[in-house]
DNA sequence: GTTCCTGCAAAAGCTTTGCAGAAGA
DNA sequence: TCTTCTGCAAAGCTTTTGCAGGAAC
């Protein structure tokens, strides 16, 4: 996938985002990141090339990301907040034991339901829990901090 | 649907918690109330009758259901958790206009998903989000808080 | 008597807000 | 020049933890 930065420049002015280099960093990590990181990760992944950043900027930068719809809010887990690039349809799987967060591919909206007929809706998340194959074998959970 | 005291005293020794008032209370409201309540729902509604309650029983009370499989987290909230009895297959859905979350009919079990293979599911959440009939006829969106 | 439960006080931790200076158009 | 953005400091809020008194078995 192209993550140059004209590309993600691009992505940001076609949304009406100045894209200042704060902006642009954030954005290059959570495209070439693989997983769904928390503020804390980004911040720590970013500082050492951006020594003045702060957590406030990626606050506002995320907030500012997900009212464009360039990325969602994966609420899957208790303490703190991810996000993630918004992609197709696809459900988010927590390792309770590890603490991942993996894709699973699901067809949201073909699934049956029944009872929001006269409701709009706008969001769509599917959130399962349990274990991944790695912590099922080692048996041995590592704790999630 | 019974919720008499002794229908509820035998939810709990069944599940070998010890009855005590402020847990029976607790349960009898999840119970008899429509919804999805917050702690500081429970803490209210409550007060009155136990003036003595602390937030922090309620939350002790909680964790101990949600353990036992009495009752389950909804995490739709991005403010606060909301408890919910454990009942058959489900979703959530929440307005974000005036905050009220609906449950609607869905078989959690039988979407097809791809990618979880060796993957242990213990929680399966459906969440989705929007404007509820109401509030789209209204127009008048109450803020919510 | 011993274990479990309740609730006060305080801490912890994520996120938001106020504000002043800097950067960009 | 004027709007927007960044980042420090502090506040806000939900939830958790430590601990002591009390209740239940």
């Amino acid at each position: 996938m192209d993550t140059s930065i004209e590309f993600l420049t691009n992505q940001l002015k076609n949304k009406g985002i100045r894209p200042s280099y704060q902006r642009v960093k954030v954005l290059e990590y959570l495209y070439r990141k693989e997983g769904h990181p928390t503020v804390e990760e980004i911040f720590r992944a970013l500082s050492p090339d951006i020594p003045s950043l702060s957590k406030v900027t990626i606050y506002n930068t995320l907030h500012t990301f997900v009212e464009s719809g360039l990325v969602r809010i994966v609420d899957i887990d208790d303490a703190e907040m991810r996000y993630d690039i918004t992609l197709a349809n696809h459900g988010h799987f927590l390792c309770e034991a590890c603490g991942t967060i993996f894709n699973f591919k699901v067809d949201i909206d073909q699934i049956p339901i029944e009872g929001l007929n006269q409701f709009e809706i706008k969001v769509k998340d599917i959130y399962f829990k349990g274990l991944c194959p790695n912590c099922i074998n080692q048996q041995s959970y590592r704790k999630k901090e």
